[in-house]
DNA sequence: TAGTGGTCTAGACCACGGT
DNA sequence: CCGTGGTCTAGACCACTAG
């Protein structure tokens, strides 16, 4: 059921739980989610914040409507990737692989007031005792959400890891932007670039269960990795 | 005022005269728009109908609404987001823009004696008599699989459009690739570029439901384009 | 306090798709 | 035909902004 009394507004209640079955798979892609007037009859509102609600899931690109029809499943984000928003280090264990963290900078940061944690480091796997970058991540954290997160030795355990056990924060979808970059100097120190060249840019920002934007993230992809995407079309 | 007898639906309508109004400068960037109670009267429709047609705006990005303040007209437009592999003409469609396709290159190619059809265009859309690109495509097509493919128009017609009608051949997913590249002298033009910028190149197959691959693709993303991803952790 | 946008109700009629 | 989404009405109350 949906809490009338919460804040919260009716339509954003039930487009987080849409996106959550949907996400976790209670749907699945080409499928159909039940009607508006089901769902009218189902969560005792009335037509109108069904479709606010389903209108912002299309405009998400994660479901769609089709006249006559019914309301459908679209997902078609990334189903392979190679790269490290929600679990770098996680995904490179499980390679088999020894992922490496280097931190580049740490310190509290004000944007607008806010206090924020900014994190820089270089991630990459170690090769028979040779290092091998292959991103350069830039986090921003809210303090707010993260208070004394700057305690922690990032060197040594995984940023997600931390927002997990620490602060039972659970990152669950991002939006990301990519974009070409020009290396500066850092760039060409850590990844060994001979010369001036474009690296790949991810700039996004996560978000976790309850919607709440958790980290402002930039990564900088080097040369030694390839971003691989996999689509569907429907 | 509105024709309430168009078959046009009168969000629509509205829809369209405010753009108008915006896009040949009646109201400035940064100007308040008559507020939504304004609207309904000038107009004589309900509130809803007046919200649904500037809803639609702000999603274009043309306007802005602020709380307890008012709707403006938005400073920057929004750049197009975009990420399809199979859908240009129909995302535009839904976008209420005119797509336009202009092909720089069409033959037949010879790879390993098999015979291809490659056809690159540049792609964008309709402003105001004006176009503007927004990428550079290149398709590579296995004449195998679509014979005589090169007598159609793709000025006229979409390309998926063909697979569609002409072959049955639906387009599944696709596994693409994604790098920087130094833009050439044709890609200046196009974009009109000032100087010598990197942009991003998605590289990548295209499979239909039957697992065949259907198609190579190069698609060079412009500058007026953005390329915006989502992606869920479990 | 007045005016703005944000949310929500409880209906109505229509157009489309499939049976 | 029925069930679906698409459009629209005529209200209501609330939260925010600014004078």
């Amino acid at each position: 059921m949906l809490d009338k009394s919460d804040p919260v507004p009716l339509y954003m209640q039930l487009q987080r739980r849409l996106r959550e079955e949907i996400l976790s798979g209670q749907y699945v892609p080409g499928e159909k989610i039940p009607s508006e007037t089901e769902l009218t009859k189902r969560y005792q509102i009335t037509r109108t914040t069904v479709r606010k609600a389903i209108s912002n899931l299309v405009n998400e690109g994660l479901l769609e409507q089709i006249h006559g029809k019914g309301t459908y499943v679209r997902f078609q984000q990334v189903k392979y990737s190679l790269w490290n928003f929600g679990g770098f280090t996680d995904y490179l264990t499980k390679k088999n692989e020894v992922p490496v963290s280097k931190v580049l900078e740490q310190k509290r940061i004000y944007i607008q007031d806010e206090a924020y944690f900014k994190l820089v480091r270089a991630r990459g796997v170690k090769k028979e005792e040779k290092v091998i970058f292959l991103t350069i991540d830039t986090s921003i954290l809210p303090l707010k959400l993260f208070p004394d997160i700057d305690q922690y030795d990032f060197e040594r355990e995984s940023l997600y890891h931390v927002f997990r056990n620490r602060y039972s924060i659970f990152p669950r979808y991002s939006e990301i932007k990519m974009s070409p970059v020009k290396c500066d100097e850092r760039m060409i120190e850590i990844f060994k670039l001979d010369s001036e060249e474009s690296l790949l840019l991810a700039e996004g920002r996560v978000f976790d269960e309850e919607d709440r934007e958790i980290e402002r993230v930039k990564v900088v992809y080097g040369p030694n990795i390839e971003i691989k995407i996999m689509t569907t079309m429907n």
